[in-house]
DNA sequence: GTGAAAGCGCTAACAG
DNA sequence: CTGTTAGCGCTTTCAC
């Protein structure tokens, strides 16, 4: 560790030119020789120069750095969304500051602070929920501020997955392929995902859908397959589920009752959380949300808006993909 | 957005003080009247004064920054980890910037290039297998370096978990509750991790332990428990499995034959991975390996050397701990 | 006890 | 076309 790092002095000094020159040569503005030009970057590359951030910033008021604020401890949402995000910067030399807030106030309050202090470039703010605001205001902050997968103020940037696409894109599918009856096993009806992919539902099928609300676990994808299929029923033969973990409880339960998957029904998750989703027997055809594509626009947006370019404020849908495995059967067009 | 920041000079203004004696007054540095300090503090609280992060570190050449470097795309072991440094480190004003890598060596090494263009304080690197190194030499950077979960250099600072002792407290507690045969099914014989657990196993149960090595999935947990269960053998009374999927794999295929756990079987999991782990039924027993503390102790200690502090270059075994939830029946203690 | 002044490493006017 | 000079906001000797 620690060959002293060389300062733009000492590269001017070797090229033979002043320090405002290097300067020059290496950001390529004020004008000269090529051939001076070419020499100082020679010569800095040649002593491996890394002009120093802290005294770039000082002038610029940029960091080159960012923050990500979640409160999704399990990182099934914010993960994919701060690979997204990464991904998006790291070629503009941006790194991400990661900071999983949990619902905590104070917390959070701290780390906007500790971000606010380091001067990041901007904030991007994201939740395990699109309907619910994360624990503190970031609405007067010196920065810049993206929503992504998580409720921004009104005139907010934010950025979310289109669900009502994405939960049709599902039931025209599964009506593509030739299912008739088809029932939505869903989340608690607090949920705006819930809502706007159950409506989505009815959209498609007619108001007479069946939607049957619960939890997003296991269990409860079980027990409505239970309900669902008791004697003396016309049975389902697609069931449209609100998540993966439920669509693999219906699947479990559907096999205990010798009811084959995806021959005599179809079943089609959503959010292709892959660990859940490739587990299943048979492998579950779901709705991914992009959202590493999601947060790799909320990336170079707030990258934009802390170049000092305007951006229109509101909300923006990205669409949701159809994911097909063996849960359903048919075949993709 | 964008109220001008306030400067020490304004402060020192505010409190009738010159630049000097504000700047010793907020650092407790210097002697000056308990009147004047206290004074000065108040300015500058009354006018949310924030010290300049890049002229601080111009000087100090300190960022309060940090990398944690991951190759665990899906966060299993990285965010955990991550959130335990997190943790420990905002209450030191650290931020800590997450980069996932993914084996490419070159995005690796533009992450740790924008890492060290900021002057990061420290890094610390991580991965999801602890016998794989990531494809970038830390080895000789400007900052300290700390491994955690993932194997460093022989003469790095490393920590990971305790495999062999949270193998023996598993398998010490089937033998408490009354299990005498117990198999050990597991992943794949070239993880360092199966080798530990493993050799662990085999240290409390005699060198006629039974070791199953497959992949680490569900399928092959179910796979392994039809391969164990065939008519004419006798049958395992207990299942130490080497994670929760082959664990939540024996489970199920448990049932499916009919066999009751933990009434006839005990199942133990490793991981600890609450998704899975809770959503097994029964919810699984299963060894935490505690990556939340580790993420601490990798953090405080990375903290520490960046504040040159010397710390022994070594592995640093951190404790499991037993989860006890319903997969094996007794009760703990 | 307090303040003036010199710099940390770099960029940007402004001369030459 | 190139170099001199004056800061960016803060800390830190060193005088007073």
């Amino acid at each position: 560790m620690s060959l002293r790092r060389v300062r733009i002095y000492e590269v001017a000094q070797a090229a033979g030119v002043s320090v405002a020159t290097a300067s020059k040569a290496l950001r390529d503005t004020g004008r000269m020789q090529d051939q001076t030009r070419a020499r100082v970057k020679d010569v800095a590359a040649q002593l491996g120069f890394r002009p120093n951030a802290f005294a770039r910033g000082l002038i610029s008021k940029r960091s080159f750095a960012i923050g990500l604020l979640t409160n999704d401890t399990y990182g099934r949402f914010s993960l994919p969304l701060m690979s997204g995000v990464s991904d998006a910067l790291v070629d503009h030399g941006v790194s991400v500051f990661l900071c999983t807030i949990e619902d905590d106030e104070g917390l959070s309050q701290r780390h906007v602070d500790a971000l606010l202090d380091k001067h990041v470039d901007g904030i991007i703010a994201s939740g395990k929920r699109v309907d619910r605001r994360l624990p503190v205001d970031l609405s007067k902050l010196p920065v810049p501020v993206v929503y992504a997968f998580t409720q921004g103020p009104d005139d907010s940037v934010t950025f979310v997955s289109d669900d009502r696409q994405g939960s049709l894109d599902a039931v025209n599918w599964l009506r593509s392929i030739g299912r008739q009856r088809i029932v939505h096993i869903t989340g608690p009806a607090s949920f705006q995902s819930v809502t706007w992919r159950a409506d989505a539902y009815r959209e498609a099928i007619g108001n007479d859908g069946i939607v049957l609300h619960g939890t997003w676990t296991e269990a409860w994808g079980h027990q409505a397959v239970d309900r669902l299929f008791c004697p003396n029923q016309i049975f389902p033969d697609a069931i449209f589920c609100g998540n993966d973990q439920i669509a693999r409880g219906a699947i479990d339960a559907l096999r205990e009752r010798g009811i084959a998957v995806p021959e005599q029904v179809s079943v089609v998750g959503f959010d292709n959380w892959e660990i859940v989703a490739a587990a299943t027997r048979p492998p579950l055809t779901t709705v991914d949300m992009n959202l590493r594509a999601l947060g790799r626009e909320a990336g170079l947006t707030v990258l934009e808006m802390a170049e000092g370019r305007e951006v229109a404020p509101g909300i923006r849908r990205l669409p949701c993909e159809l994911v097909v495995r063996n849960s359903c059967g048919g075949a993709r067009d």
